[in-house]
DNA sequence: ATGAAAGCGCTAACAG
DNA sequence: CTGTTAGCGCTTTCAT
């Protein structure tokens, strides 16, 4: 019969119990407002305003009238009207291009961190890879008013049109992860070209010669970079790259299977391959154990991202590793110092994060010696 | 410079172009209101709001000019406002006690689509399995005013009080997966006796005698009716349990590793082991491997969920499936239908979604014939 | 220390 | 078909 609410922050646990009543079939209720506690108190309601927020102007005595009022008639806040009284909504809304992912899961959890303790809510919104999501999401986000954005790109996003009016209205974006190159957007990334280099020239000092690379649509910063590093470490040593080699699909289960049919089929056999999904690469890795290739001895397989299940299967998975956690902390820090006034956000462009090789079976060959 | 707006819901793909403004360092812009528009079209603002809305009182030509001078002037509607106005906000909260799970992400994916389609906006928050945080995220949808809830519970919420207030004001709740057992609450569930008592019979079916049973918080309804269900396949097969058999753990690697630890020091030592969750299995099964543990053959594995990882590890994981996309759709349906006034969902206690166990690799032993 | 009054942007009842 | 008016619940000058 109680219930805990904050309307005051800096009044915690005030429990009271609310009247009880009928509640099949009908209408929403009305619900207290300041000025039930008013009337009740024989005051204006601005002071019950400022009594709740223990403002000093009010004495001690009225003040603790107030609130024990409140409680008892099981007061809420109205976040809508104070947001539009206040021309802001403590909200920080985060777009991604999805939820179901390691990384990403990481992000939103430091960005939790964050904005929490600075007493923002987030709200959050993902646009499963499509750009139409991503826009109306966009909208949305826009239409309710958030005080700052957080946002990585989907597969899809090709500009950054329907980020635009945050910057009219001065609403601060900052991306991560999958961004768009653009003058005044501040970005928190990782080094991706550097990424697909050290993975790539990891599998040459390897001993691979011929190096497969299955990525996703090169349109999206992060796999075009990271292609750019591919690219990059074969010429640099003097390996022969060519279309074949690059294979580019979604990041699906079947787009893995196909990869690994594709492998199968090339003639010459590739020995070494770079993919940019963990998932994808573990996919592809069965397949190919299926049809009785060895891995690393045959093909070696670098994979991306550090998921939990590069560990979980055979043999374990080399890959690069970025953090998540502290990416999404980068980014709320920023933006919430930048609301605060204590920084301004269109001075920083990028930030960039460590990244690293993790090097595990996968990609290890016993024989082949340096 | 153009940027699509959609404030009205029907007029799809209206662009316009955005006065450009200094954006550094400036305070946030007024932006344009309806009253504006009304000014220069020398119109009443009921008459922009109606017209804005496609009202069937406004001629064709005023709503034309309306709409025009809408996109011209930058409008962008105000859902602070407007949900202060109506009393409700068109949108639904849902808390899930994490986000990065491949069942809860499938639940949001079914969720998304019955709401949007609905027209109704969704709000994200999550527990990390904390109470302190669900308490916390009820309270501020609350605030917030959501127009109706869906909700998957932490590992340690035990009560139901912190979403009394939305039943006092008469907002729908609707539980899924992990609920709590209350009169009043309507519920989207698998029969999780039932799973439990499959898994745990499949396992003697295969010439199991001595079955580990490793879980969670026995607190969670999910966790004791499997538990439930396990005890009764024992007893009715008559085999013996004993504590020593119950692996209580949170689900994290490090419990997955412990687990399998005290598998191995058991003795006489289980020949069969029965997971509430893949990932557990997965990292559990790995352990004893690296022990020289031999799956199915020595010990025999059922996990839960039907995670991608299942296929992905070796041996393959037998697991029981349930359709997480379904429960998001039926909870979500349920939920909207009731706010629409076209049932009534206090009238609606548990529905139950079917569940199925699905055989690989880790139970299925070659010897033991039947 | 408290109150009166205005207004955030929108919608809706009522009038014409 | 369009305008007037009031008010959703809150905060915030400006008085007192």
């Amino acid at each position: 019969m109680n219930y805990a609410i904050d309307f005051v922050n800096f009044l915690k646990n005030i429990s009271f119990s609310f009247t009880s009543q009928s509640a099949s079939g009908m209408k929403k209720s009305k619900g207290i407002t300041i000025y039930d506690i008013a009337k009740k108190l024989n005051l204006a309601a601005s002071t019950v305003s400022r009594g709740l927020q223990d403002s000093p102007e009010i004495g001690k005595k009225t003040k603790k009238r107030i609130v024990e009022t409140a409680e008892k008639m099981g007061y809420s806040a109205n976040l809508t009207a104070r947001s539009l009284r206040q021309q802001q909504s403590e909200t920080i809304g985060v777009i991604v291009h999805q939820l179901n992912s390691n990384f990403v899961n990481s992000v939103l959890a430091g960005i939790e961190r964050v904005t929490t303790e600075a007493g923002y809510d987030i709200l959050i919104a993902h646009s499963s890879e499509s750009y139409v999501k991503e826009v109306a999401n966009a909208k949305n986000l826009f239409h309710r008013r958030v005080d700052g954005v957080i946002s990585s790109l989907s597969l899809e996003t090709m500009d950054l049109e329907h980020f635009r009016a945050f910057a009219e209205r001065n609403v601060p974006v900052v991306y991560f992860d999958r961004v768009e190159q653009e003058e005044n957007s501040t970005a928190v990334v990782i080094d991706n070209v550097k990424c697909g280099y050290v993975a790539t020239q990891h599998l040459i000092q390897q001993g691979c010669k011929r190096i497969v690379h299955v990525t996703a649509s090169l349109n999206r910063n992060v796999y075009s970079q990271r292609y750019e590093g591919y690219r990059k470490a074969l010429a640099e040593h003097k390996l022969e790259f060519s279309d074949d080699l690059l294979i580019i699909d979604d990041h699906s289960e079947r787009a893995a299977m196909d990869a690994a049919m594709k492998i199968l089929q090339m003639n010459p056999r590739p020995d070494g391959v770079f993919v940019t999904s963990d998932f994808v690469a573990a996919f592809c890795m069965r397949t190919l154990r299926q049809h009785g290739i060895s891995i690393p001895d045959t093909i070696a397989f670098v994979g991306f991202n550090n998921d939990p299940i590069c560990k979980l299967i055979e043999p374990t998975l080399t890959t690069i590793d970025y953090p998540g956690k502290d990416i999404g902390e980068i980014a709320a820090r920023n933006l919430i110092s930048h609301l605060k006034g204590l920084s301004n956000i269109n001075r920083t462009n990028n930030i960039t994060v460590r990244s690293d090789l993790i090097v595990r079976e996968s990609s290890v060959r016993s024989r082949d010696p340096e």
